[in-house]
DNA sequence: GCAAAAGTGTTGAGATTACACCCATGC
DNA sequence: GCATGGGTGTAATCTCAACACTTTTGC
């Protein structure tokens, strides 16, 4: 779009610009976040989250959709920004000012791609994570917390759930990411009373008493007072 | 810090990286905020916060306080991260990824400093602010929305008042704020019974009955129900 | 039949709202 | 004396938290 401009050669130089992608997922009743190892620079070998550079004429918000769909297949997902990290430090090759993202993708996202830059790619409970490459233990701690802060007067617990679920699994993503166990009676009074579930005509069949299946009416983020 | 690392000559061409800073105060019982008159550029004559490139070497933060210090001689202020906007066509003259702050100074700050850059520095009232430069309206509709916000859960009020203060000013500033009316004695329960002020030996006086005075117990930002 | 998750109401405590009158001062 | 902002309490309502038993299914 701005090709015209030429890169400002003649300007005072400016650090560089990044981003990172901190993914989270419920899987196996934990909280989880997508990881990719780091292949090379001072922090080869460590885990990441997934990122890179912006280049001149894209937003940033795009960088992070494209990289993420380049290095893991998925698509659709809740996105948005969460912080800019800018600290000369973080980076010990060069200063690069990275603004970090928050994504939410539903329950196992069949993520088995490839990309030359980095080696392998890894889900990791977020309550676990391993020592991380640059600043980005910092991230996932503000990335947590943000989710949830976001979950009690947001909406966008949708973003981690399949179409349709029970109560009881849509109760089990609560208590995984607020870290406690709820009342089953008060937040299914809740829940209902926020008017943000249709019931569906179907049931889930398993081990034991089936259970009501239901879906969000809206699948937009709102603000609303869940918890 | 990073001098021995050269600018990357090497690497795809970068965006800029600047900083804007959305400077919030209480002036005559309204919400204002600092603009400064653009002297150069596709934009030369609009207002727009004031800001600046941030350099190699230096965290966004910490440009933003240079730069608010040189130009307007505000020293001591809050302080946080709004969020960064980063679109291509934003500024015209190139791709400028910027990390918007949020400040806030207590009443009538004397900020008569001139800056090369700028011609003419000036308080807005909030909700009558001029057509801005850059993206820089949509700058000041989410720093009103993160104020309004954090003043219901956080103590952050302290920052836009003086050190000793009225329950009636306090009062006013949430009112001016939240652009609405308040019940005075549910305010003055609810803010005293948070325990964050102490109540001062003094009064002001003024046309009317004299008021207590109050001061805020902690001026660090902590996370509180406020309303 | 038993283990395991689904489903369902009531009560008490605390928080929030609504509301009206007297007080101290400057002019 | 009057206009103006300061100061104070109570009752009704709503919201939130605590709490136990029955149902349905697979095995």
């Amino acid at each position: 779009m701005l090709a015209h401009y030429p890169p400002p050669a003649t300007q005072s130089p400016s650090p560089l610009v990044a981003v990172d992608v901190v993914i989270f997922t419920i899987d196996a009743g934990a909280l989880k976040a997508l990881l990719v190892e780091v292949r090379s620079g001072p922090f080869a070998g460590r885990w990441a989250f997934p990122g890179g550079r912006v280049p001149v004429g894209e937003a940033p918000e795009a960088t992070a959709a494209r990289e993420l769909r380049a290095q893991t297949g998925i698509g659709d997902l809740y996105l948005e920004q969460l912080r800019t990290f800018g600290e000369p430090a973080r980076d010990p090759h060069a200063h690069v000012v990275s603004v970090a993202y928050f994504a939410l993708v539903p329950g196992m996202g069949e993520t088995q791609a490839h990309h030359p830059k980095y080696a392998r790619m890894q889900w990791f409970p977020v309550r676990a994570l391993p020592s991380l490459a640059y600043d980005h233990n910092a991230v996932a701690q503000y990335a947590l917390g943000r989710l949830q802060a976001k979950l009690a007067y947001t909406n966008i617990v949708y973003a981690l759930l399949p179409h349709e679920f029970t109560l009881g699994e849509l109760q089990e993503v609560y208590e995984t990411i607020r870290g406690r166990r709820l009342d089953r009676r008060n937040f299914r009074k809740k829940i209902l009373a926020l008017g943000l579930l249709r019931a569906l005509r179907r049931q889930r069949r398993g081990a034991h008493r089936p259970a009501q299946l239901y879906a969000f009416t809206h699948r937009e983020p709102m603000n609303i007072q869940m918890l």
